[in-house]
DNA sequence: ATCGTTCCCGCAAACGATTGCGGTAACGAT
DNA sequence: ATCGTTACCGCAATCGTTTGCGGGAACGAT
């Protein structure tokens, strides 16, 4: 059972190719007799146009890569629905590549968007990736990247982050006003930048409040179960009284390794955590964090790169969106 | 800058395109020294073909498309995980569509397959789909479907699933052996498959012990938070001593709830699911659980439908995999 | 000198659609 | 009868590649 084409509907009318493709676009040329003949035997086919021949006309793809570490139970699922609803509703479609941490990867996840005629990327930088040369192909060829989530500092791309040292910041300042004075930090991995920014912010609000940072009780875990192991090693030596967990990932890791030790929180250990917002909810306690909504991020970095597609930004102004963050009070400090 | 062609190269050496395009591919016609020259030049040019084209000409995509209902953090990471991994393997892309549980958008995702070209679809059905009729356009024109996870009784597709009745007989069962004599039933979107059948599982398990099925406190919830509301709703009629969950989701949604009501796992109630094996891990205490791998399910469906792709599979052909499920007994039971 | 091979390579058609340009028919106006 | 419009429609090129077929050159053999 082939597919019907163009020339299958003209050849049952008897009309050329051009008119049949006329009638279907509705073109000013056409008469509404032919027009709606020819749609009604286009049904009868089952014709669809063939978008690889009308994306090669018309050098199209109406495709937009999305590519991530690792899809993740953790913060990447809500991203990929931010991208989606604007992606779907700007009338393109998603591919969603993952590059697993590895800058070979994520090279090769380039050249298939450059293949493919991908019109934008959306991309979060790999644990591998300490800088953006390898993306001058992508620019070369002109098609538009936007950055998320995990960037570098000298970039000549759009992006969309959160201050990470900022909201670390913030968020230890918080367990100091609520009485903690042994804190200890749980980081990710420690190649990535977010994990760095997140540690910096992390120390400069412990030496703001007089206590020593190089003295804090500090991890750097890069999967769920490591950090669990570390956690439960840590507590072995130190007794903090409340814990900084960069992400949901690294919390999630760390509540059973509390509770093994028999910790209670928030009374013998406040918690807190940069997050997503959906974890948070149905850990026990409940989870205090600063939010950092993935939705949000997917959402502004789609619209940015559609944006850039459409051309409605300037080829010159390339813009850094730094998204504001919330705090949610929950049961855990 | 636009991007270099096919001839672009065969002006730049005085060749034909054909010979170029020969000279790529490492066509036998053509002499060794030209093939070096060719892709010198190419490599100068920083050209890649243009797969719009090549596609076309060869009638192949090289995608997959995956169709889930949502991308959700429970279950749905782990199948993108195996599938892509096969499809990766194997050569193709993978391009990863929602239904948002609506049969309008099941169907536009399916016309998307259609009109892209795709070479194969793994499909989970949404939870308005009652029957697969609207799968036959794809079957029409020869596209290969895989359906896992959600699927109706009648189908002449391909499927990878569990035995969802059984499954849950034994989860039940097993609570049962342990010493449960009043058991909960929490279940996710009543309309789904998946749902009626280890609802009927549940109940079956508890008449074949002597227990009054329609007396069992039951729920159905569509969401993480309608669960917990639901349940803590349900524990201020009822004090079951054991709670069969059928989900991840629904588990995080009872957790939370039984915590509020202050009842203990696992000495004042038992808690046992069918989860993917990641989630238990974190929760307090550890959740006891038939391991429903979603990762397995991700690379079978995946492998099956490429078998298909590369016709090793005869067309008349359709299999039912039915995956086993083994039991980890973690602390909640 | 002719023929047969072998080794390279080009011509041109195809894949399925879009589109600039030109052409025909009908019709009314002069 | 001629011209000008208007309304429709077809020819053929084009997008970038692939590929069947044919053909020239070089070389050795007869």
């Amino acid at each position: 059972m082939k597919r019907a084409t163009i020339k299958d509907i003209s050849l049952q009318i008897g009309v050329s190719t051009s008119t049949v493709s006329r009638a279907l676009n509705d073109h000013p040329d056409i008469s509404d007799s032919l027009k709606e003949q020819v749609k009604q035997v286009a049904k009868a086919l089952n014709y669809h146009p063939n978008l690889m021949a009308v994306n090669l006309r018309r050098s199209r793809s109406n495709l937009i890569a999305l590519i991530i570490p690792e899809i993740t139970m953790f913060f990447f699922p809500s991203v990929i629905k931010g991208v989606e609803e604007v992606v779907h509703r700007e009338g393109f479609q998603l591919l969603v590549l993952q590059s697993q941490d590895s800058l070979e990867r994520e090279i090769q996840n380039l050249r298939v968007c450059h293949d493919h005629s991908m019109e934008g990327v959306l991309l979060s930088l790999s644990a591998e990736s300490s800088d953006v040369n390898h993306l001058s192909e992508l620019k070369e060829v002109g098609i538009p990247v936007v950055l998320f989530d995990k960037s570098v500092v000298q970039s000549t791309f759009d992006q969309v982050l959160i201050n990470d040292f900022e909201v670390a910041y913030q968020a230890v300042t918080y367990l100091i006003e609520k009485g903690a004075k042994n804190i200890a930090g749980l980081f990710g991995n420690r190649n990535i930048s977010i994990s760095q920014e997140r540690h910096k912010g992390f120390q400069q609000a412990l030496a703001d409040n007089g206590i020593d940072a190089y003295k804090a009780p500090t991890i750097f875990a890069s999967s769920l179960q490591q950090c669990q192991a570390a956690s439960s090693a840590l507590l072995q030596r130190h007794k903090p009284d409340a814990f900084f967990c960069m992400s949901d990932e690294v919390a999630a890791g760390l509540y059973p390794a509390l509770n093994a030790a028999n910790i209670r929180i928030p009374n013998d250990c406040k918690v807190i955590a940069i997050s997503d917002g959906n974890l948070p909810y149905f850990m026990q306690p409940t989870l205090t964090h600063l939010h950092h909504s993935g939705l949000e991020v997917g959402r502004v970095a789609a619209q940015r790169l559609i944006d850039r597609i459409k051309g409605i930004v300037k080829e010159t102004e390339v813009t850094t969106k730094i998204l504001s963050i919330g705090i949610v009070e929950l049961g855990s400090v």
